[in-house]
DNA sequence: AACTCTGTTTCTCTATTTGCAACAACAGCA
DNA sequence: TGCTGTTGTTGCAAATAGAGAAACAGAGTT
């Protein structure tokens, strides 16, 4: 069994940023000798995970891993409930709607609804991204216990990625307070420059967090008063999603949806509600 | 090296349609001892490849699978360039838009931009479909020569998926060649009922086809007139598409009148060079 | 045309996988 | 409750399949 562990290895050094890697920058990454590294990735190739530029030998993912990881999101029964409600949000925001969860340590957007703008692709499906630059890597950090945070920051330095990054911990813990209190979170060009996003969590089974709701906008059309509907709106989609996912009520979000057995139907119209201040 | 053939044999029955699989059935499906199975898979699932249920012990894909395969569609410089393309597609028609490519022998749709409109999902991204059973696929079906294409039938049953499918040989080529004719290619209800879509062609290197451009459209909104604008607006991306990725023309969907991308055109910069040195 | 850098193949030795069967966990059933 | 037929996971000696160095092949470069 060795064999495959060194060969997943070697495989998950594909999902880095890297687009392509050569033999041998895969056996001095692994420590690895050429020639298993080599007969190895004949492997791959043969079974389409990995494709060989036939010009550069160099290898990048295959379309049989395209093939399978997309058999994840498809079971996905979080990712199943939550694409009309992301559609909707897409569509009466105009901005793309994305569904993000923790993945070990990173943020990892499940799926995303696109909107009509023209933004950076960088954040689309799959991207994965560092939990304190992101909104939904807030909202879904909130969740941890003071210690389970320290023990986080432990493993992942707070890391600057744009000028707005917060890297401090007292700066990232009392954030972190105030996404639990008002049950959003907002970032504007903490992980790409020119960017805002919106976030907001989903519950599931025993009311935990299981996931971030968010949308992306471009910087330059961020408008604090838009922005109270727009978190309405996820507000209104997370609590559908929430109970769909078997969370016995949704806190957030000034709406009438009192009881649980309430079926968020008529949550269409676009009245200014409230966000908790 | 034989281990990690065996190990990739089992996770391509992953790929398939079957959510969850047990050990057993890898084991006869594979004809390989239980005990070897189940070895690989806890390999599997100790690098988060495959998850297995704690209760049920049965296996699926997991996350890592996805965050791998996401990133061949990151990579993939057709879906890059297309992805603009398929938003405005999307915003202007109302309806989702794919783009598919022929991966072995099924039609796999790359990537889509989701309209407002709700529509089942069954398409989603990753899905792999029937040739003979969607537009995307005759599109891409359409550039085989007679000898493959019969090789294409032989290897692949014309099977009926609905009662509208093609099961004829003589039934398909004329519609290939209606298809190679017209430049686009329309299904109703013929993988899915209820579904009609519509496909183009995209071009490639030495003007071959690469992929395939398209829309879902719920049938009863399918409308002989208006489809006429939608294929007009899937050849006008399906042109910048071709070109960007290396084709010298573009033959379909002349470019009379006054083009809904003249916008793009016209922001067409000259950037000569700059201070002559 | 020789050089160099990279990837693939060859060949022997031994570490690893193998497969049977016992073991453990669990559901169905009387 | 206890029995029984599943199904998934481990021990252990035999044997196969992988490890590693170095030779080989190919492409780009000077």
């Amino acid at each position: 069994m060795k064999t495959l562990a060194t060969a997943l290895d070697i495989l998950g050094l594909f999902a880095s940023d890297k687009e392509s890697l050569s033999v041998g920058e895969i056996a001095t990454a692994t420590r690895l000798a050429k020639s298993k590294v080599s007969r190895l990735l004949a492997i791959y190739r043969a079974y389409g995970i990995l494709e060989q530029d036939p010009v550069s030998r160099r290898y990048k993912v295959g379309i049989r891993a395209f093939e399978l990881g997309s058999v994840f999101a498809k079971n996905d029964p979080l990712a199943h409930d939550a694409l009309p409600i992301m559609r909707r949000i897409a569509d009466t925001s105009g901005h793309s709607a994305t569904l993000s969860i923790m993945a070990g340590d990173v943020v990892l957007h499940l799926m995303a609804v696109e909107g009509p703008l023209y933004i950076d692709g960088r954040w689309r499906v799959g991207n994965r991204l560092a939990p304190h630059a992101t909104s939904a890597g807030k909202v879904l950090l909130a969740s941890l216990s003071p210690t389970e945070l320290a023990s986080f920051v432990s493993r992942n330095p707070l890391t600057r990625i744009t000028a707005s990054t917060v890297t401090s911990m007292p700066r990232l813990r009392a954030q972190l307070e105030q996404v639990r209190a008002a049950g959003f979170s907002i970032t504007r060009g903490e992980s790409a420059p020119g960017l805002a996003a919106i976030a907001v969590p989903v519950l599931g089974r025993g009311d935990r967090i299981v996931a971030a709701l968010g949308m992306v906008v471009p910087d330059h059309l961020f408008d604090e008063d838009e922005s109270l509907s727009w978190i309405a709106k996820l507000h209104d989609g997370a609590r559908t999603l929430s109970m769909k996912r078997g969370a016995s009520a949704y806190p957030y979000g000034g709406m009438r949806g009192r009881s649980p057995h309430a079926s968020a139907r008529g949550a269409q119209q676009r009245g200014r509600s409230r966000a908790p201040a």
